[in-house]
DNA sequence: TCTGGTGTACTAGTATCATAGTGCACTCGA
DNA sequence: TCGAGTGCACTATGATACTAGTACACCAGA
């Protein structure tokens, strides 16, 4: 053992290409700190027999990363998460903001105004246990 | 300006595929009150120019959205917001838990707790001048 | 009846995604 | 040297999404 590594979660009955759920795992991995630049991710067979898809799926989305810089290759021994530490330190924030922005969208598309929004995200990390309030 | 009707924004770039995010908007427009039942959607080849799409694609959103009763469509004449005065108007809470659910997901993958995650939405709406609301 | 607008159906082609299978170059360790 | 494991390249197939173009059936109004 030891070997686990990282497993990503797919949806394969989403519109979005298996390769780029991959490519956005492994940068949520990152952004979490679970992945560190020089870690090495597993080879392309193992993810593609772990994760169920084709090897050539794993390759598409390593080669995507590689292309992003996110990651590292070094030809017969892996592929390793890229030495860029800033890079890596602003990840996170970003990718939250990101996500932030995209749902303030949609709920003003649906309407919503600030103190609606506000409310509702109080009452679903309040209810939901959220926060590590726990709650009674 | 009566004739006006419905124009969606659609992203080329997407992963989601253009007929579905026609589906989409229309969805949206319609929790949003601005579509209300029985109105008349553009016929599918007005849309398809407006949209700066393919007859072919609006056709496909429009059959989709056939199926998924939120609309009914009279041959020769056009397409009509369904009658489903419920189901409209449960829609609008629907979209947003979906949205806020979808968020939240996201934000606990990037390791952020209850706490940050409202204070994000917090600041992001007020430093944004978000909703109206009025500080105080 | 005719005309124009509507939804609908059909064929065809292109591009992307995912799968399937094969082969090769490279690195490491025995 | 050899073998195992690695990344990488290549061809081929099938499904889906989108585009392109055409044709037909229905409805309303002149």
């Amino acid at each position: 053992m030891g070997g686990r590594g990282f497993t990503p979660r797919l949806d394969f009955t989403s519109t979005r290409p298996i390769y780029l759920q991959i490519v956005d795992e492994v940068r949520r991995a990152i952004a979490r700190g679970e992945l560190r630049p020089g870690d090495r991710l597993p080879s392309q067979r193992d993810l593609a027999v772990q994760a169920r898809v084709n090897p050539n799926t794993v390759q598409r989305a390593y080669r995507e990363m590689e292309l992003l810089n996110m990651t590292e290759t070094v030809r017969g021994e892996g592929t390793f998460v890229a030495q860029n530490p800033v890079l890596i330190r602003s990840l996170r924030a970003e990718m939250a903001q990101e996500a932030l922005q995209q749902f303030l969208q949609e709920m003003r598309a649906l309407g919503f105004d600030g103190s609606e929004i506000r409310a509702l995200v109080d009452q679903a990390l309040t209810g939901d246990g959220g926060g590590g309030a726990s709650r009674g």
